[in-house]
DNA sequence: ATACGTGCAAATCTTTTGCATCAGT
DNA sequence: ACTGATGCAAAAGATTTGCACGTAT
């Protein structure tokens, strides 16, 4: 394993991803945190949300736009295609799942399982 | 609904789509239409295959460089980090899956599910 | 005639990278 | 001193789009 330094800035991307349930995408987490480190720069904020990923501190929703998630424990999500909130959702049946498919003959590392519709929060707008 | 002419290109793309398991990205679509369509042109591989994913016919799978199914029925995927080939899974689970998120007040149309890992090939290859 | 599709090239947008410099051990 | 991290700007790569022209109904 790689050793590293310690970095301010990469503490920070994780710690703001900790901070929050939003799914954010490697921008926002950028203009978020240049209000306090203005010097940061775009690059370092990809290059350490590479970094996490790989470390699997935090994981990566790919998307259209990508999007991470400071939790990095076994869980679904579901995108509502209305609003474009990204909502964690956590299934039962969840590890069975890899265990079938280990069954076929592959090696299952993980797996994404993303739900797509809309969101109990917009279906309500809709009603109104 | 929109109405649309008939289009020789169109019929190209879904035809080479329902015609493979490989799972292609618009990229590899194009070099293998290109040699009888000398002139057909990558946008409009772009444009067609956003215009089959929206009616249906075809599905996206969201990835580095997006690939695509001329398969739309529920099913999964598994997706070899070895030798980047894209298998189909069937997963008897599948349909209870959206109906246990619809429990929880969400709106589901539909939803990806894509394992990770190495495919039963690749094992084989690193043992010999 | 009209609406939609195509080809081509330019534009857009996200993500990566080269390089000189800075920070952590 | 050494290795890794940063900032900045440029590059890369995938996908979209404007426009003039072509084709299906």
């Amino acid at each position: 394993m790689a050793k590293h330094h310690y970095s301010r800035q990469r503490e920070m991307i994780y710690q703001q991803l900790k901070s929050t349930t939003e799914h954010p995408t490697a921008e926002s987490i950028y203009r978020i945190l240049k209000v306090d480190q203005p010097n940061l720069s775009l690059g370092t904020v990809y290059r350490n949300l590479n970094h996490l990923v790989e470390e699997g501190r935090i994981v990566r929703i790919p998307f259209d736009v990508d999007r991470y998630d400071g939790n990095a424990s076994e869980h679904s999500h579901f995108y509502c295609g209305t609003c474009g909130r990204l909502y964690d959702v956590n299934l039962d049946i969840e590890q069975n799942l890899d265990e079938i498919v280990s069954d076929m003959g592959y090696q299952v590392d993980r797996h994404e399982l993303i739900f797509k519709g809309v969101c109990s929060h917009c279906l309500k707008e809709t009603v109104a």
